[in-house]
DNA sequence: AAAGCTATTCTTGTATACAAAACGTTGACT
DNA sequence: AGTCAACGTTTTGTATACAAGAATAGCTTT
């Protein structure tokens, strides 16, 4: 909406999103503002966009407070990103266009050969494109959106994932499998497919939550 | 999160679902502050909320203009609704506990008792309790909270729908048929039927939507 | 007379000043 | 000494004043 609000608001999620603040820390507006040179107007017009994104909780004359997303969390969340991305492939199985399957084959090549670079920055760009053709292919505007959202918001969470030994070689065999099935128009095995390989990435979160709880007994 | 924003929020969103404000007028700030009694910071505050909804679309320097879904966004919302719930029935199936099935069963009698007296306020009433304590006992809370977030978005035009001749006591029907599987603790079976049940409501849309197509031709 | 440019005005974006509520501290009372 | 209450401080919520960009209208020019 504004410029210096839109500014604060990307720079606050970026501090958000690698730990400059932490969970459950209060942000001071006066202390912010002062930090970015601007008023408390603008401060609080950042805020209130980030509790749109979940990231900040709004209390009421008590002040802004940073939500970060534990294990249980981020497990829900990946819970209802895999299911999306179902949803989107089993309706993109119907309605997809062959310049969209070639492109998401050229995708598919592009992330291919960063596997055996190690290029984990270009696999995962390359990666978002994928997806976000799925996405749009679904034919469904209003599910795109949520898609991209969500993707975006998780995406911090995803890439640590990404570095596990073998996971990129995996996930590209996914990737073609979903291209397979997408080509032979069988929304069921394109979606079960992309539900796995999406379901996949919250796992991680599944063992710290375990491995944490079995601690506390 | 501030006492008067949050009251102006409010109206002003009853407003744009009762069609007081038309789609893609252009709200006055100091109109609306005039109107409330208030001053121009709490109408902004408010605004903001709304975009969070997608009520209100707010463009830099040009302002806030009022965002009304036409036929084709509600026919992707509804479908989007039907497979979130979906997903959540095929989820329930596994999770609910039996004193949430009872609380289904409740709930359910409750809506049928209304049907006869054509107590169509009172139905979806219930109506709206049957489905949320499915969202509940997906055991997701995000998915929970998206499936709340879209419903209350989607109420208005689903009440229109329910005054449609028969549609009561056919929807009753399908709440007992998804009960009764999610008691079989069949997932498959659930989800299938929750998702028929939600898709029927976005058919009046696509009615809609042919019929506006067709006289463009 | 029409088109383009400029100036004025209207509206949004930001800063500051003020009000009210919550928190912490200190003091009095039990 | 402990607890509760009142006061002062800090911080949020709201109002108003100011700045900057956008729309419009009027003027000039061709």
């Amino acid at each position: 909406m504004e410029r210096r609000a839109d500014f604060i608001a990307d720079q606050l999620e970026r501090r958000i999103f690698d730990g400059t603040f932490s969970d459950g820390e209060r942000l001071d507006e006066v202390q912010l503002a002062a930090q970015f040179g601007v008023s408390r107007t603008p401060i609080r017009e950042a805020l209130q966009r980030l509790t749109q994104s979940g990231l900040i909780e709004l209390i009421a004359r008590r002040g802004a407070f940073v939500r970060q997303p534990g294990p249980v969390d981020l497990l829900d969340m990946f819970e209802v990103m895999a299911e999306l991305e179902a949803v989107c492939a089993r309706l993109a199985a119907e309605r997809i266009t062959d310049a969209a399957l070639a492109r998401l084959a050229d995708a598919n090549a592009r992330c291919s050969r960063c596997v055996p670079k190690g290029d984990v920055d270009g696999y995962y760009r390359e990666n978002a494109i994928f997806h976000a053709i799925i996405y749009q292919q679904s034919g469904n505007a209003f599910l795109e959106a949520e898609c991209l959202k969500l993707h975006r918001r998780l995406q911090p969470f995803r890439r640590n994932q990404l570095r596990l030994r073998g996971r990129l070689a995996q996930a590209m065999g996914e990737h073609e499998a979903v291209l397979a099935a997408l080509r032979e128009g069988d929304g069921e095995k394109a979606a079960a497919t992309l539900r796995q390989h999406v379901a996949v990435q919250g796992e991680k979160f599944r063992i710290m939550l375990a491995s944490r709880t079995a601690a506390a007994e």
